[in-house]
DNA sequence: AAGATCATGTAAGAGGTTACATGATTGA
DNA sequence: TCAATCATGTAACCTCTTACATGATCTT
């Protein structure tokens, strides 16, 4: 329902190309918005026809042209609205859990292997929102304050990635007795 | 994808009927799987198609009859090889940080107002979880090895709980600066 | 020469949400 | 008497995933 929103957002920062959305989503915000390319360039689409953003096309030597919208006004009134309403609290269905609850079908090697597979991945999710805080902690003061609410996301990201972490290294542990 | 086999290890465990598998999504495994009473009725009937479960009804006096569904020895052997494979990671859409990251938006007590309901009901989430496990740590050694692993799905639900709140904190005093 | 990256799309099908529908019992 | 709980479903609509499609450049 917001992906509409997700990309808005992102729009009311900087103006980009599905592509550049994409690769956003991918490498710094996947602990809080992920999306298909196809599913993004369809709600590109759908906000071009409801005039809600507009794109220019830049063509580009040596690289494919490119349409890179911007958000119109009646797309940032749009999203104010949206934003001055509740939302509806985040959706969970985590089917590793799943898996883990009925664990009991399957050997104890594949539950742990499973279980390291994400770890890995976890934490090289973590490594990555680290590098970028760090970036954000050398700004000055006034790029800081800037950045403040992106910043608070980026946090629960960390603060996420790092509680997964210790709940798998609980679970090895508890597992491996 | 998986509503089907977040189903199947419930009913693997104990028969049960469609609402009583959505009573135990909401009251108990909201940390791990959501759905609607739709869905879960829908899937319900295309598991019986494809004889994965069996049901029998049950008529009771005082309530309306209801539909006892029991995994048959198909469905376990699917619910198995499911197992088996990797699952793929959790994907996470939060509406709440995408409001949170374009909060300049709005203002600031709306942004605290929506994120202290947030909180509260996070907090009785959590309240929740924690005397669910209590019961489990009153049960005697073999019971609580029993659950072993339902048990560490409960953990998760309870670190990422607490981790959220811990969030929280740290938003709310950074924004009240 | 092969695979990754840049860049954008269509179409079919699966999955999820919202609205509508029914009806008895129980507790405040 | 009003709301909640028990219990199950259909239908329309929206959203997301998977498969298919194209083609240039850049890196190994």
């Amino acid at each position: 329902m917001s992906l509409k929103h997700a990309i808005l957002v992102l729009l009311e920062t900087e103006p980009s190309s599905g592509y550049d959305l994409v690769k956003h989503f991918k490498s710094r915000l996947g602990y809080f918005w992920n999306a298909k390319h196809q599913q993004v360039y369809l709600q590109l689409k759908k906000l071009t026809e409801d005039e809600w953003i507009t794109f220019k096309a830049h063509s580009q030597s040596n690289k494919p042209d490119k349409k890179v919208y911007e958000i119109t006004e009646l797309g940032r009134k749009g999203l104010g609205d949206w934003i001055s309403q509740p939302v509806k609290p985040n959706k969970i269905n985590d089917a590793l859990l799943v898996k883990l609850y009925g664990g009991h079908l399957t050997s104890k090697d594949n539950i742990l292997a499973e279980l390291a597979a994400h770890k890995k991945s976890h934490e090289s999710v973590l490594e990555n929102l680290l590098n970028i805080e760090n970036n954000y902690l050398e700004l000055n003061k006034d790029k800081q304050a800037h950045y403040l609410l992106p910043y608070m996301t980026l946090r629960r990201g960390i603060i996420g990635e790092k509680a997964w972490l210790e709940w798998a290294d609980e679970v090895e542990k508890t597992l491996s007795i």
